[in-house]
DNA sequence: ACAAAATTAGGAATTATTCTTATTTTTATT
DNA sequence: AATAAAAATAAGAATAATTCCTAATTTTGT
């Protein structure tokens, strides 16, 4: 039975209002100014809890330790290979896509992650000169 | 400038023979059998940098620790939730979606890495009694 | 108000990966 | 073939990311 704490949902709340897909350390870092005996070791709890119960969003990229997205609902991402950043791409979701994908195939498919992977915005100002 | 090295062949031969998409600790347990003083940092340093010159896939799932895939040609896979297990997922690969998405982006795309997420067909067999 | 169950802080432990260094291997040039 | 510079290696230390442990605290159903 899960109880309620006050750190899941600082936690939470938190998440839910930045957009910048904070890794575990970011989190932790911010909700410290707050709440000063926080333990990093909560946020990993509690995040992977919030995971778990379908809550929010873990997202694994190659470019660094993972992030984490308050927003549950399907939808894409993109990763800079240059600054490692995680933002939303704003874009159709393709359930079609599971359903064309789930006929050919004899295991469950529940959902589908999908990563853009190039240079941000940002990086790519940065880059020219 | 790249020298060969019998270690990077042996790792690229090992990798690109096999469908299971293995992390660098399964392929470093396989291949010390054949060449026992292989140590565990040169088959890091080596997948990393066939991951930079683009003759491998690093695949990083929410799962476990990342994968590895001697095929560097865009395509789809599939990441069981229940065993971790990773494999390549039989469907056209949509080159349109990049295209599609670069038009709104004002960053640049290079790649897209697709995930369906589920429960792999083993899995689903052990499951039923 | 009480008690059982869940959660926490704090820190130790584990896992995954990268880094350091002395030695060996590769390769371009003689 | 011998040489020397650059790159790669083994071995293990170091770091980064995440999970685990335990005694104390908080939550919640009764």
């Amino acid at each position: 039975m899960i109880k309620r704490s006050k750190q899941r949902e600082l936690i939470y709340d938190n998440l839910c209002n930045r957009y910048d897909h904070p890794t575990a350390e970011m989190l932790f870092e911010d909700l410290r100014k707050i709440r000063t005996n926080l333990s990093l070791g909560t946020v990993y709890r509690n995040l992977s809890l919030l995971v778990e119960i379908g809550q929010i969003q873990k997202i694994s990229t190659e470019y660094g330790p993972d992030r984490f997205d308050g927003n549950a609902k399907p939808h894409l991402h993109f990763v800079c290979k240059n600054c490692g950043c995680v933002m939303d791409f704003p874009m159709e979701d393709d359930g079609e896509l599971i359903m064309k994908a789930s006929q050919s195939f004899s295991g469950t498919i529940e959902s589908v992650n999908i990563q853009f992977v190039g240079t941000c915005p940002d990086c790519c100002n940065k880059n020219m000169h």
